[in-house]
DNA sequence: CGGCTATATGCTTACTCTGAGCATAACCCC
DNA sequence: GGGGTTATGCTCAGAGTAAGCATATAGCCG
């Protein structure tokens, strides 16, 4: 439900059309003098999806038995936003953070506590090198969202839970229109009814569950209380802000080789497969995986081979520093397998 | 120079190493009770990066005879932060924006104005249909980029001023190492030496300008003031936010048919085509471009060829709506021409 | 009317990219 | 040495795409 605009607003804004929304003049005092009021009730929030990836599986850092993203207040000291959020993450796992990415920034009215109340919230991607210890809190992100794991075929969760409640949502609308393009969105979000999948729709998966009244984040607009998701859930809306980082992180290793701060300093290309393979969520052909990999130049070799090994000894790699100074826009891209 | 931690600050995460950056327990009061003061002097100011297309130009919406763009407060009125920015924005422009997008949001210290006070800029991306009149406040965004029109070839900037500047630079540095990393950055980003112009790299562009202090707005690392380029400028970093609205809109038209946003109903592929290439700032492949926009389905003839034409008259084409429920990931990719 | 110019539109060609599969190599174990 | 396992090399076909040739349809001008 929109809110009505307070009195302030209106007046300010329906006296000129046209009008710039600051005055010519006035753009280096960035709180206008006459509105002091509206400053007082903003707090900034930095909140981290910190990602690494061990024993085969994506993890996320969370806090609270999982139930939350590791957040705190932007302070003063701070140098940046940036900068914050980098400090405080360095200190927590004590690697050095090699990549941080801006990810969304919210300030959704519920957010908040009480009303007159506003925080806005601004999510980091952040991602770091597996630890060799087991920590805690780190989880795998299929925790929370099992039907983006396709790399065993499609999950059972898809056609067994999902298929149905999203049907029966699509089915719930008023009018033919909406249902149709209920239903629609479903099949194209999630592959259903012949479409395929793609593993970049994280977030707009989510978000259709959501709308759908699927997940308990979205417990107010849900019907009844018992179709919901066996997944595990986070506190207000972290798990959607783990979501965008999915999202953005798979769609940016197919053109940046972002997937090397995730890695060791050296490894084998299945071991780079592995890695991408956990991240996308599906299998990636072998050889074409290797192929790609090695003639855009982003490895090279150390001349050793990797210990305990099982088959034929892999050669090992590091990654190629120079290709970040060299070009701008090449990443890893994915030859996927078709289902 | 980095600022030192604050004391507080200090306190807080120095006590327990894999602490987590908040308490368990206290997530959903996103201000903590401990440290209300933190609050009280943070801004948040929206900005955005209002476009349009108009007379083969990209036009950008500036105040202030160019030097800014607009921008005000967020207020507890809003809804959201977008929903803020696109109520200010349509009044202004009294047509809907079709498209509005996050940017960036921005905290620097040196952005607020005295110490203890701090803005938060969240900048937005809005497209918008060219109104037929000719208003105030819409400048080409060449006028502040100027060697990033390539559309009648490279601009004589490049060539004349900005490779000598920068390679003086380059030469400047301290060291061979720091030489020859500048010199290289300059050639990928500038498309120097040999390399190849990316549009994409926009943003890029315009910060190794601002490091060599080739800008105005980096004037304080700048050397003599006699080695500007001659383009427009902005306000604090209102030209950077620019650069990174047009960067992402240059990335955005490969694979999301955005571009309709800035077309009116109905057009001609040849429109469209120019629509493209003032946002691209290069030309594209004339039957390229109307193949991969006709088979992707993007348009539909309307049945009507367009009228006041000088050679064989153009159908005229209207946007295929459809595409946007039936797919999600797919765009109109720009077939570009070798230079 | 025929030629000229300008745009629109259709078609072909060569080349690159990429999904997919076959085949071989190098190691371990028994 | 045979079987199992992983690594690595190579080929092939189809899709996608940059580039160019050719034709169509209009206005204008002599």
């Amino acid at each position: 439900m929109i809110q009505e605009e307070s009195p302030r607003t209106k007046r300010r804004t329906a006296t000129a059309d046209h009008a710039p929304i600051r005055e010519a003049g006035s753009h280096t005092a960035s709180v206008l003098p006459a509105e002091p009021a509206l400053a007082r009730a903003v707090a900034v929030d930095l909140i981290a999806v910190l990602v690494a990836v061990t024993g085969g599986e994506p993890r996320v850092m969370t806090l609270d038995e999982g139930q939350a993203l590791p957040s705190g207040p932007f302070e003063l000291a701070h140098r940046s936003l940036q900068s914050g959020l980098r400090a405080w993450v360095e200190q927590q796992t004590r690697h050095p953070i090699g990549y941080v990415e801006q990810l969304y920034t919210f300030a959704d009215k519920d957010r908040g506590s009480d009303a007159g109340q506003r925080t806005i919230s601004i999510s980091y991607l952040g991602l770091t090198r597996a630890s060799s210890e087991r920590e805690a809190g780190w989880r795998s992100w299929y925790d929370y969202f099992p039907w983006e794991d396709w790399r065993s075929g499609e999950p059972a969760i898809i056609a067994g839970r999902l298929a149905p409640l999203l049907r029966a949502w699509a089915e719930a609308g008023e009018g033919g229109t909406l249902r149709r393009d209920r239903w629609q969105r479903a099949c194209v979000t999630f592959g259903l009814d012949g479409g395929t999948w793609n593993e970049e729709l994280a977030l707009q998966r989510y978000e259709l569950l959501y709308e759908a009244g699927l997940v308990p984040e979205g417990a107010r607009r849900a019907a009844a209380g018992g179709d919901r998701i066996t997944a595990r859930a986070m506190i207000a809306d972290h798990r959607r802000i783990l979501a965008t980082g999915i999202a953005r992180l798979r769609a940016k290793i197919k053109y940046r080789p972002v997937v090397f701060e995730l890695m060791p300093p050296t490894f084998t290309l299945l071991q780079l497969q592995r890695c991408v393979e956990a991240l996308a969520g599906r299998l990636v052909h072998k050889q074409n995986f290797r192929r790609l990999v090695e003639q855009q130049e982003l490895v090279e070799e150390t001349g050793e081979t990797a210990p305990e090994t099982v088959g034929r000894p892999a050669k090992l790699f590091r990654f190629r520093h120079a290709v970040l100074a060299e070009r701008e826009a090449i990443g890893t891209k994915l030859p996927l397998v078709r289902s």
